[in-house]
DNA sequence: CTAGGGTTAG
């Protein structure tokens, strides 16, 4: 119609542009304004809106700016609504002092102005700024409306104020906002950030009509915090009545890479291909994630090198996941690719690297990283850094070094910590030094029962079966949360899960004959027997069972019993992997020619013909 | 013909 237009007017060129503004053709909207502009057609205020409002989408400051100009040329600037227009603009394009300025300058205030403020800090991360404007703006007479909150509550999420959200949340239902769709959404986020699932969910259950992005929030809110499961089955509920999007689906994979849910990453994957889903990096990187955790990082890297536009984080993925699986040397030499695609390494990705160096040995490289934090790129290495290079040192069997390392760390260290010590004074068979160390743990998480079992495990290697008994009564008489073992393994979607001592699965007693004729032959050529390994979950004296019995080792018999020849076995346990599961496993892969992938919590076992990838660093 | 809010990957 407008092309029909003998003598479009400006409202007619206006009509145009907001059209396109307002439904995601900001661009084309912009066309329009140069055309006008051509056709010697005046702007007036609702052109410099709308057109200021295009701006602010694709982020386009320099017009901005001179649309800024015209309106004080034109006397637009002053007008409530030019001037909260120009204020937002200022802020999407990421130029807070912009925003500040007019905010300041500005006459009149209404409500707008206020929650654009507010939106300006949170987007610049100034939270504590964000939510002291928000009290301001009420000391001054002014009533938040469903805008405002969203943004604050959004604040609260993003800072993890759990008590600032919760007052809010109150604020929102007196004031009857929770109704609105936004406002509940950002609700359910500032739970899930703060890691309530409990609230999220009780906000979720009370929506009558949810939009995807309820959906997303707390699928997303399910995976971050751990409870995988639940993020799958919401995203099952949710097919019910939603079509799943882009961001459905970057929420949904950490879920499957949480549970090395590989059938259903699988489908994920079929899903990206044919909604096209690749070619956003979130989606992309949470696949590569996905596959890196279900043991698959060749296909991981396949991937990895076929997306043309590489984020830092998708940098750090892989470099995470060549770490995982012991691939030091590549993970060292992608990290050298990142640097001369021109990425910068964040904490994250320093956290990535040492770890790959960690676990593979690279004491070398790893020093050289660690020390280039500081010198070369202004980071200042944080508890975790310096945790893997307390690992470092041990796993290159050098406690006195770790030890003295330690003491250097100008930050308190923590439990995790020392905690990398003990495990290494395990491995070294260093009673007295496990002793020193575990104090300090004691003192730091007196109920994390991970450090007890590790102390009694280095007793009992050394027989000091006295000092084992006296932890156990400790462990049983504090009342702990014990870690209960447990493996996994998946075969046709279906998930077989296993604890230490197991003999309910229906096919419990083909595993036991099994596992018992391995432990023969394993005798039969030399192995003996690790009774010390038996205490390695500390949840069962019966070492006779737990022996043939760890989660893991009924896991991987199970997988043996049941894939076909050629296929791998791929198991998945909570915990570390105990040494004589660990013996087992690779005696397994050699007898029955199985390659077997074992993730424990730590990191990847490939065992293959009787070797393990992690070649003793775990 | 005009202004502000909520969901995603390490």
């Amino acid at each position: 119609m407008f092309d029909e237009l003998s003598d479009p007017d400006v409202v007619s060129w206006n009509s145009m542009i907001s059209g396109c503004v307002m439904n995601g053709r900001s661009w084309n909207g912009l066309k329009f304004f140069i055309q006008m502009l051509h056709f010697g057609i005046d702007m007036d205020l609702v052109t410099l809106v709308n057109v200021l409002v295009a701006c602010a989408n694709v982020g386009k400051l320099s017009l901005g700016r001179a649309l800024h100009a015209c309106g004080v040329k034109t006397g637009c600037s002053g007008d409530v609504v030019f001037d909260n227009t120009l204020l937002d603009m200022y802020s999407k394009c990421g130029y807070l002092k912009g925003a500040t300025d007019v905010f300041v300058k500005m006459g009149e205030t209404t409500i707008v102005s206020w929650t654009s403020i507010i939106a300006a800090y949170v987007r610049k991360g100034l939270y504590d700024d964000a939510i002291m404007l928000f009290d301001e703006m009420q000391s001054k007479g002014l009533r938040p409306d469903a805008y405002t909150v969203s943004s604050v509550v959004h604040a609260c999420a993003c800072s993890n104020s759990l008590d600032k959200g919760r007052n809010i949340h109150n604020f929102i239902k007196k004031n009857n906002m929770a109704l609105n769709l936004p406002v509940s959404n950002a609700l359910m986020n500032m739970y899930a950030k703060c890691g309530t699932m409990e609230e999220a969910h009780l906000i979720f259950s009370q929506i009558p009509v949810k939009d995807i992005v309820s959906w997303n929030t707390m699928i997303g809110g399910y995976s971050q915090n751990s409870l995988p499961n639940e993020a799958l089955e919401l995203f099952l509920d949710m097919q019910k009545q939603l079509k799943p999007n882009d961001i459905t689906i970057a929420c949904v994979l950490p879920a499957c890479a949480g549970l090395a849910a590989l059938e259903k990453g699988r489908e994920l994957h079929g899903h990206i291909l044919r909604k096209g889903y690749f070619s956003d990096l979130h989606v992309a990187c949470a696949l590569v994630d996905m596959y890196v955790k279900c043991g698959l990082v060749v296909l991981a890297q396949k991937l990895f090198d076929m997306i043309p536009k590489k984020d830092i984080i998708l940098w750090t993925v892989m470099i995470a996941g060549y770490g995982m699986h012991g691939f030091g040397k590549e993970a060292v030499s992608t990290f050298e690719k990142m640097r001369i695609a021109g990425f910068e390494p964040d904490e994250a990705c320093f956290t990535s690297i040492l770890y790959a160096c960690s676990h593979s040995g690279l004491l070398k490289e790893g020093w050289k990283f660690f020390n280039s934090m500081r010198s070369e790129f202004n980071i200042e290495p944080k508890l975790e850094h310096y945790a893997c290079m307390v690992d470092l040192f041990v796993r290159s069997g050098n406690l006195s070094k770790a030890y003295k390392f330690i003491e250097t760390i100008p930050i308190k260290p923590d439990a995790a910590i020392w905690g990398a010590l003990l495990s290494g004074c395990g491995i070294h068979h260093d009673v007295e030094l496990a002793e020193k160390v575990a104090e300090h743990i004691f003192e730091l998480e007196p109920e994390n029962t991970r450090y007890y079992v590790l102390l009694a495990n280095i007793y009992a290697e050394a027989e000091k079966l006295e000092e084992v008994k006296k932890l156990q009564t400790k462990i049983g008489n504090g009342g702990f949360k014990k870690d209960q073992g447990c493996s996994w393994i998946e075969i046709q979607g279906k998930f077989n899960i296993f604890v230490a001592g197991d003999t309910s699965h229906p096919q419990a007693k083909r595993i036991d004959s099994l596992l018992r004729k391995l432990r023969m032959q394993m005798n039969g050529v030399g192995y003996y027997s690790k009774m010390r390994y038996a205490l390695i979950n500390a949840d069962d004296m019966n070492k006779e069972v737990l022996l043939c019995g760890h989660s893991e080792k009924l896991a991987m018999a199970f997988g043996i019993l049941n894939l076909s020849p050629g296929k791998t076995v791929r198991v998945t346990k909570n915990l570390r992997v105990c040494g004589d599961c660990h013996d087992m496993g690779k005696f397994m892969s050699k007898t029955t020619g199985r390659d077997i992938v074992l993730r424990d919590s730590n990191r990847f076992h490939h065992f293959k013909d009787g070797v393990c990838s992690c070649r003793g660093f775990w």
